[in-house]
DNA sequence: CGGTTTTATTTGATCGATCAAACTTTTTCT
DNA sequence: AGAAAAAGTTTGATCGATCAAATAAAACCG
């Protein structure tokens, strides 16, 4: 009485076997109409739910993707990978999928990880994040013919077009152009950019975008466009740094770009010029306080690493010959221009401080 | 040759029986020694691992708890419900237990899910957050009897001394009480205080901590404390015209506290006089800006849910008569005292500006 | 040493679903 | 109408592990 129906009691109660029970659930398509209506009105008079793990156990397949929840980075910065999260959990509710999550503390131990969760046919994929260069785990993933995503593209020129797995990344590079371009157009011609050290993909990404968009316009010429550059670790203490350092090296400025938030807001309390200053990531505290930033849309991310990741689950169980090369795909970042709203040297109204210009 | 081995296998390559390989595994104690070690270098010989769907399909055990991932507040508050689910999922790692997400949209939709996830055998319990009073979930999951535990106590009098079930959460009275403290003995007299609507359980719970310590210390009369309140919904926004008003109407003011760092964001922005502000959660905001912050510490909070979870396993699997009434367990804040740490009407070396003075 | 208890190991059944193949009914076509 | 094809349904086997009960081996004891 207190115990789950199961398919046989279904069956009884339908008057009919087993196997029509799957049917209706599985393949609909192949059982009668009139059949099919009374099984259904079974399932629902009982309160059927199948068993998951069972169907596991038959299936092999989990309807679960694993992915690893990093051990929260630096807090600002972090919050694009869970909003990330957030965003592919969801999608992945909608495709009928569940998120599994774990951690691990090195490389090594993340693809001990893999082998539990695959080897327990715990999940049926992976999604990856923060991928760098000649990553061990994508290798011991593709050795193991196990499905996987990227949330980041291959760092090597020569997986690029030819990728040996799927991935799908944020185009960083006309993030920084659209946004060079914003300020350009803005009347800015002296526009600085604070970086990451090479070699980093993402942030090289991000700077070649800047750089390129720089010299496009030609308003200043190759050597002055070094002196607008300042290249640091990330966080708001060394983005400060960044900015002091510019406001002494390259003379006046008219906008300055960063590879992050973080870096942004450091850079923005360094500023007594108030010089507009555009950051990366969208983070809430670039919304709090007035920053323009690159936004990555990670519900598009999310939507399409799930895409890409179905296919793979076709492709693993269909016929050894695949001649077809992993797909990716590339996202397309949003500029959010913001009001530049530091802290005033004097009330102001507060409906003009924090307000969003363009979406 | 490709495929995964089966105890079966383990069995013939050890030469002994399946159950002897499962028992090395479950209850290791029971078998003799030398027998023991056989197993175990047919395990790794082979690189077994056991099918974790099998194994929940036969012990109705999931060893996974389903929590649900909030679709994403204001990004300012939310940030701590992510650190509490890195911590959850880290503390549970370390227990042998997984965690699957999901989303849903509404508490019925979220009850659904509660359905769905417990039937299948996908998980053995739920950690429930951002509960409310007479909450929907809690009720329906005591009624069938699924373990759970919530983050957040039951917002009902009755229900404190001897809950209807587990809970852990932060002790915000005792967090305000000391933010307060911490302020007099600063020297302040006139702490004002932004907070939320009543009735809302957590904000309540702060605002008392305020208030009780300010009629403690007695250097405001009653009808003086009132005029140091401010009610608003959260955000940043409303932080500052919170601010506002309290420079409108009540006169000077040494300190502000506020029921959240969105709130004293705002209240900061709109802080001409550089009074010290105090909010609550100790987010990256608040570290990056050079707030003082109540810290709710996650880490204690996951492992007192995960240890109140595994009681109720226990209990559910035990005798039907359970005479003890689930337990609870309250969590005190830390206070973090920063600078304030403003951005500067002048540059300023930067590392006085991030600082933070106690841990 | 024979008998009893304790300890160690094995065998058969089972969890709940799906697959593969057999079987029955209906439809199609000459 | 009768044979062949298609559609619908059922039966037996299976996924990989654990439980319950049976057996075998070892330890205990007067």
């Amino acid at each position: 009485m207190g115990e789950f129906p199961t398919v046989t009691d279904v069956a009884r109660v339908a008057g009919v076997s087993r196997q029509t029970v799957s049917n209706v659930m599985n393949t609909p398509g192949i059982v009668k109409a009139d059949t099919r209506a009374r099984v259904e009105a079974a399932i629902s008079a009982l309160g059927y739910r199948p068993h998951a793990s069972a169907r596991r156990l038959r299936t092999r397949r989990s309807s679960t993707i694993g992915i690893r929840l990093d051990p929260m980075i630096d807090g600002i910065s972090g919050s694009v990978l869970d909003r990330f999260l957030h965003a592919l959990t969801e999608q992945a509710d909608a495709r009928g999928l569940r998120v599994l999550l774990f951690t691990a503390t090195s490389p090594e131990d993340e693809i001990s990880q893999f082998r539990r969760l695959n080897d327990g046919a715990d999940v049926d994929g992976f999604v990856l994040t923060s991928t760098t260069a000649d990553d061990p785990r994508t290798e011991w993933l593709l050795e193991q013919g196990i499905a996987f995503v990227t949330f980041g593209r291959p760092w090597r020129s020569d997986d690029f077009t030819a990728p040996r797995h799927p991935w799908v990344d944020v185009d960083g590079y006309s993030g920084l152009h659209a946004a060079t371009r914003a300020q350009q157009d803005a009347g800015a011609t002296r526009i600085a950019y604070i970086g990451w050290p090479s070699p980093s993909g993402t942030g090289d990404d991000r700077r070649r975008g800047w750089h390129d968009a720089m010299l496009e316009r030609g308003d200043v010429s190759a050597e002055d466009l070094a002196c607008l550059e300042v290249v640091t670790a990330d966080g708001v203490d060394q983005g400060a740094a960044a900015m002091q350092q510019l406001a002494r090296t390259a003379g006046g400025i008219d906008a300055v770009l960063c590879a992050s938030d973080a870096l942004a807001l450091g850079a923005m309390i360094a500023n007594p010029a108030r010089v507009p200053v555009t950051g990366y990531d969208n983070t809430p505290i670039a919304a709090a306080i007035g920053l323009s930033s690159v936004d990555q849309p990670v519900d598009e991310v999310a939507a399409a690493a799930l895409e890409l990741l179905a296919g793979e689950f076709e492709g693993k169980s269909g016929a050894p010959s695949d001649p077809a090369p992993p797909p990716f795909r590339m996202v397309t970042p949003r500029l959010i221009t913001r009001q530049f709203a530091a802290i005033p040297r004097d009330s102001v109204p507060v409906n003009a401080l924090v307000s969003e210009v363009s979406r």
